[in-house]
DNA sequence: TCAGTGAAAGAAAACGGTTACTATAAAAAC
DNA sequence: GTTTTTATAGTAACCGTTTTCTTTCACTGA
């Protein structure tokens, strides 16, 4: 049951092949008898078109490629999984979409873009894993789409979707304050990447505005497991009557912790945690949250990248959305 | 900044088309001093093949269509998350992969599908929504490689990988009963799809092993949400002593409506609950779990998936993995 | 009547690789 | 010394589309 070609469909009808591609994609004049023919017959061979020669002829093939950072370790990754769906919704009417985990590795990420530069994608959506983007240069030219999420980067020109978590963040800490917490602990995972670093400047400069001084033995990172978050609220529970987790799944080896010592939330320790998952309702009590657009991230992000394809040089434009926090009764 | 084709390359190193080809595929023996003039080339011209081109001439780019089920309301599919990191972990290094979200529609598993099939994907990877698979010969001829999993499926010749968690239910039934329990709710999503119909038949047939009478009204299914979850369990938590959560997302509600309402776990209600994710062990007590082999199944049916590739005639087979049940404070 | 026009459809080139085939020269066999 | 092999590299066909260029033929207007 070979696919039939449009050679094929023209032989059947009748008819020269560029015909049969004028009926199909309506570029040209064809009379009605003509077209009639021609769609008898591709009606009845189920011809379909062998994209692959499509995208050859034209020289792209109309896909945009997604490379976002997971960490196959902690399996929480949902915030970016979140966005992807939003991404997908917005594009999976006009493109294909090609999707690439780099584990957080700066090596996986350039050998993605490689990958997909050969394959002459469309556009590109990335998280990428450090802020310096000036390597794209190397496999795209000047004016290629590209949007970069959730990070701040630089040396191409990209449009950026980030979120701003600095007034939810300073709304928790005024909280925590307010409520008679002075030791404030913060975990998180590494300071490397530009959405961890704002985090923790957000903590910093509330602390300053309340007057609490920046304590370096309360702000502890790791790598962003379960078992780290665990570990570094082990080290830190005694010393802090309240704890911001920066990090999802970190959170989660914290909350553990806390349970094990029987640390009573929020009257012994006040929690707040950044990503509002559906778990975070599960503790007793449930957990204030810092809510993140994911969703609403991913579906700008294609939005962006759809007006740059119709336009490559309009300057880069940068759109910050944000997040808010949530109260439960962990605060 | 345009990409040079094999033929610039061929000009500039004053030897023919295929010559390069040779060199770059060590297809042809080729004499060193040529080889080196082109490979000299090769370097400063940063040549790279245009893959659609490749693709195109091979008619078949060598690429795998992974289908997936995930709902994009829940966001807690972490199951098939884990399941693609299993395949992409096998399957990253010879084969591109695309990868595909079906919403459990039907409707868009067909028109994914469809779309897989113009691309000329090189095998396809699926967790269908019905266990009718025989519309894949429309797009497909008879020996394309398929490898289906979570699921059973009937219709067309594919590689099975499925869970098996029925020892790991009857455990827990049995330990319910030991414990004292005698009626045990069991909360799931719709029972449409093999492996749901499955777990449901397991705990079935633990009640009778135990002689204990099955009672439809402990049974309930809805949509596998949060909030369902939720509401289910606030229908059902006063008549049972125990409860079977057979979908992870329903269980974050479910715990959720247990703490609000106070009900002492394991003490006034005993709670296993299907898939061991992060999530379970930050109750107080963590929760007995069920865990499933995600990642496994994935590079399992990765596997599969390349051995028919390499021969495609060969009958299908079914691989069945083992859930295995992992206590902790909850029962 | 006949060049000029325009509509319709056919013919052919092009996209960038791969690969089967052919050509050439040197080496080997007789 | 002629024929046959072998090593190497070049030529050209081909994959399925899209698109440009030609051709054909009927019709218009002088």
């Amino acid at each position: 049951m070979k696919k039939p070609t449009i050679k094929d469909v023209a032989k059947r009808a009748g008819v020269a092949i560029s015909t049969v591609s004028n009926v199909i994609n309506n570029s040209k004049y064809v009379s009605p008898e003509t077209r009639e023919k021609v769609e008898a017959v591709l009606a009845e061979s189920n011809y379909s078109p062998n994209i692959i020669a499509q995208s050859f002829r034209k020289n792209k093939d109309n896909t945009i490629g997604i490379v976002v950072p997971f960490s196959n370790q902690d399996m929480a990754n949902m915030y970016f999984i979140s966005t992807v769906f939003g991404i997908e919704e917005t594009l999976r009417a006009k493109y294909h979409l090609i999707f690439s985990a780099t584990h957080e590795s700066h090596a996986d990420e350039i050998s993605q873009v490689e990958l997909f530069s050969r394959k002459r994608i469309s556009g590109l959506i990335l998280a990428p894993s450090s802020s310096d983007i000036s390597y794209l240069k190397e496999y795209f030219d000047e004016n290629f789409p590209v949007a970069v999420i959730d990070r701040r980067a630089h040396g191409f020109g990209a449009d950026e979707i980030v979120v701003n978590g600095d007034s939810a963040i300073r709304s928790s800490i005024h909280k925590m304050k307010t409520r008679g917490c002075s030791r404030i602990g913060y975990i998180s995972g590494p300071l490397d990447i530009s959405s961890a670093i704002e985090r923790h400047g957000s903590y910093e400069q509330a602390l300053a505005d309340h007057n609490l001084k920046y304590d370096a033995s309360l702000v502890r990172t790791a790598s962003p497991t379960f078992e780290q978050g665990y570990r570094l609220t082990a080290q830190l529970y005694r010393d802090v009557d309240a704890l911001f987790l920066a990090n999802n799944v970190m959170a989660m080896g914290a909350i553990r912790l806390l349970n094990e010592k029987q640390v009573k939330i929020p009257d012994s320790m006040k929690v707040v945690v950044y990503d509002d998952f559906d778990w975070v309702q599960i503790t007793n009590p449930p957990l204030t949250a810092v809510r993140q657009p994911a969703r609403k991230m991913g579906s700008t992000a294609a939005q962006l990248l759809i007006d740059r394809i119709a336009a490559p040089t309009t300057a880069p434009m940068r759109i910050e959305l944000q997040a808010k926090l949530v109260e439960r009764g962990s605060l």
